[in-house]
DNA sequence: GACGGTTTAGGACAATTGTCCTAGAATCTG
DNA sequence: CAGATTCTAGGACAATTGTCCTAAACCGTC
């Protein structure tokens, strides 16, 4: 476990079960024997499993983030940016092909569950949102910035939705290889 | 209750709960109190409750299949049908942002959760992929009509997707339009 | 009205869930 | 070393889950 804190432990697991397995799906008991704690040990940690919820989504934010501003410092041109995002389906294709996009399928588990952290795990997509939108604004698209920035964040979705739903890797490849020719083509 | 018989009534409270609620989420016991029976009667009709989902997924199919037997017949072109597709987009709207995709999500969650009949839900997918396949290959697209099907069929599931998470009534009409000019130009 | 199959109600079952409690171990502070 | 604080283990708790069982109600047929 090195040198993190069991908090740190416990909101590491259970934010890739979350994503694997679904957020109710998940049990305490299996959040448990992967970091091999007392399942009563919790509650010195969170008062309730919400809390373990808010906690994940609090780092995923912070994450993405993160690697939002990163992709500002690497991405010479606001176009390379965007692509930048594009390639996400592909760097991540396994997983989503198996598990989904795991903003998507944590923002349509807890709508169904109507849970109160759903506008928090909906700030996930606002992260995007605003990032894009503020490339395509950089690309001079000032009116219709957030269209076009909403628009791909539908079109990554709807990828990763249908590649999860029919298993296929080669499927995300072809979109991808649309959606960059539509940037190009845009610009 | 009308004169359908028990079985069709747990059917159908199953399928409207699997769509608001989730499929693991929605248990006997509140399926029992929507079709007013009690929950030990469930096993005379269902040997368990992956049974009913099967019969859930069953019922889709043919509602489905059926559907789009009824579109090949009001559209005259195809690109009419292809934009009929489009149609339910608007048309249910408002349970769009609210539920998200009933095929969506049904695929994400039985995903997530590992089970069994998931191949059997993804035939859904397959059934809008096949048909409007057809419709792009009446329209010319030998080559291409299955990327064609299946780039619509994400964008409209991505669509679905944001709208739930973002609870936005208005990103679908903009998409929509977006859809409908895509699909003009294209052909 | 008696019979036999179909359908139903309601409770029992073990397992699992999130939650809470308490006693003890570990760690830090003086 | 003594004491206080932080952390942990493990069991108890009520509630809910899917599943199963049995007896009674229903219903058409003789």
């Amino acid at each position: 476990m090195g040198d993190k804190t069991t908090r740190d432990c416990i909101v590491e697991a259970a934010d890739k079960l979350f994503y694997q397995q679904g957020y109710e799906r998940t049990s305490f008991a299996s959040i448990a024997s992967v970091v091999q704690i007392s399942r009563g040990n919790f509650y010195y940690h969170f008062k309730s499993k919400d809390e373990i919820l808010d906690a994940v989504i609090e780092t995923r934010l912070c994450t993405t983030r993160r690697m939002l501003q990163q992709w500002e410092v690497e991405g010479k041109h606001p176009v390379d940016r965007i692509h930048r995002f594009i390639q996400i389906l592909i760097d991540n294709r396994l997983k989503i092909k198996q598990y989904g996009c795991p903003v998507g399928t944590l923002c349509s588990e807890l709508a169904k569950l109507d849970h109160g952290s759903q506008s928090q795990a909906s700030q996930l997509f606002t992260l995007f949102r605003t990032w894009l939108r503020k490339q395509f604004v950089q690309l001079g698209h000032k009116s219709n910035a957030d269209i076009l920035a909403m628009h791909l964040l539908a079109r990554s979705q709807g990828v990763a939705a249908l590649a999860n739903a029919l298993y296929s890797e080669k499927f995300i490849k072809n979109e991808v290889k649309y959606m960059r020719d539509w940037l190009n083509n845009y610009v």
